[in-house]
RNA sequence: GGCGGGGUGGGUGAGUGGCUAAUACCAGCAGACUGUAAAUCUGCCGCCGAGAGGCUUCGUAGGUUCGAAUCCUACCCCCGCCA
């Protein structure tokens, strides 16, 4: 394919979803050189899953691999500890050894499920922290002043609000810059909010006569509320190991507007289709819905695979577009009493809110009954009105349904 | 060491003796509509109770009061400022 790939590629990977490159000739400079880069990616084993935040930086370590550069791997099991200062960092809890191990499996098993791991070389920050002492901590931290750190504009607005700073935060740069300075990193990757620990890392670099790292800054991806960034603690994100439907469905619930970005982040479709998608957008003559569609298949079919997407998106046609039921539906046993054959029969009739209860399908008696209220809940396809159910409206393999989502079939108990 | 601020329902955050199961916003749930689990609109959103109503909740433990998230006491925790 020769000279004209060479030339795509380093478009696609320097510009498709880059927000900043720190310094980008000399990034140039050193792909142009033809050596095998370092590639510095680093992770918290605080909290082992991936979601698609995280997927657009790995993304582009894969696109980067391609090339034939070496990424090293880093499992924070220091920085973990100190946590990331992004907000009101609650301090958090110790981790065992076992722990951090546990969760570094967990973490590293979805990694590698976007990144190379034949191109990837997993170290830990123990390898050099596990030695440090005292006086090493002192001789690192003696290198910076308070007003360094007061730059990143997250310290700077708690200092300003007199939020608290604890110090265990400022030492979260450092640990990250001498990271860079152990694996000597050629390129650090991180979201835009890592842009003050990355830029630590190459002045360290440099004090100890390292030539510094380049930086390369990626989007912080908005998560499904359409406001804020993805993130576990806002739970508005989409993790890479759910099952395909879930994730299919949580893909057509994000705002249209997120749509393109999606799209530009989180998948290969070339920029010139996606060219096309906003036009089409712009002029509304296509349904968002059905460009959604596409994405929702993209991204399905890149953790799972084309089958598993083709059959979510049918999955989902059928369960939310057309209402109709799921192909697999939880079943709850009930037993003879519950046919009517003891204390029920007196009434002769079933206490819905508490087969609800029972179904899981409500949390308490007092939010089934509202659910009932509300018209939410509907007997093989019939609107049920009213807490009480007469026996011959539920069968063997009745299916009660709560809203669009929660499905139980009512069996016989063996 | 001194001074001050604060701990309220999943989150933010009102409320300074009864009208407060507790404002508002966010999140969540449901319904309608639709072009999707988008958007919009409407309703719901502690637990128990068929209902009337009852019970539990505002850091913890006591107390004052007919009545407390609101007052008092002690304790725990968090934070800022000045040294």
């Amino acid at each position: 394919m020769g000279e004209t790939t060479a030339v795509e590629d380093y478009g696609r990977l320097l510009r498709r979803g880059v927000v900043e490159i720190i310094v980008e000739e000399e990034l140039v400079k050193l792909l142009e050189s033809g050596r095998k880069l370092r590639l510095k990616q680093g992770f918290d084993p605080s909290r082992p899953d991936i979601h698609l935040g995280h997927v657009v930086g790995l993304r582009k370590l894969r696109q980067f691999q391609e090339l034939g550069h070496q990424l090293i791997l880093i499992v924070g099991d220091w920085t973990a500890q100190i946590g990331d200062p992004s907000g009101e960092s609650a301090t958090r809890p110790m981790l065992s050894a076992e722990e951090v191990r546990a969760n570094a499996e967990t973490y590293m098993k979805q990694f590698f499920k976007v990144v190379d791991q034949e191109k990837t070389k997993v170290v830990w920050q123990s390898e050099w922290f596990g030695k440090f002492t005292l006086a090493d901590v002192i001789a690192l931290t003696s290198k910076f002043t308070v007003a360094q750190m007061l730059q990143r504009d997250d310290f700077a607005k708690r200092y300003a609000l007199g939020r608290p700073i604890a110090i265990t935060e400022f030492l979260y740069p450092l640990l990250q810059a001498y990271d860079s300075v152990v694996i000597e990193a050629d390129v650090e990757f991180g979201g835009t909010d890592q842009k003050f620990n990355c830029l630590v890392g190459r002045e360290l670099q440099q004090m100890v006569g390292q030539p510094p790292q380049q930086v390369f800054l990626m989007p912080l991806l908005v998560g499904t509320d359409g406001s804020q960034k993805m993130s576990k603690s806002l739970e508005n994100y989409i993790a890479v190991d759910e099952p395909p439907s879930e994730m299919y469905g949580k893909v057509m619930s994000i705002p249209d507007d997120l749509m393109m970005d999606y799209f530009e982040l989180l998948t290969d479709v070339p920029d010139k289709e996606l060219e096309e998608f906003r036009a089409e957008l712009d002029s509304q003559s296509v349904n968002p819905m059905v460009l959604k569609k596409r994405l929702a298949r993209e991204i399905v079919a890149e953790f799972h695979d084309e089958q598993a997407a083709n059959e979510a998106e049918v999955a989902f046609e059928r369960q939310v577009q057309r209402r109709e039921l799921p192909e697999e539906i939880p079943a709850l046993r009930v037993g003879d009493a519950w046919w009517g054959r003891d204390e029920t029969a007196i009434e002769r009739s079933w206490d819905l809110v508490y087969l609800l209860c029972e179904a899981k399908l409500s949390k308490s008696r007092s939010e089934a009954k509202r659910l009932i209220a509300q018209g939410a809940v509907e007997i093989d396809g019939k609107k049920v009105t009213g807490d009480r159910v007469p026996l011959e409206e539920i069968h063997d393999g009745s299916v009660i349904r709560v809203g669009k989502r929660r499905f139980v079939k009512i069996g016989k108990a063996d």
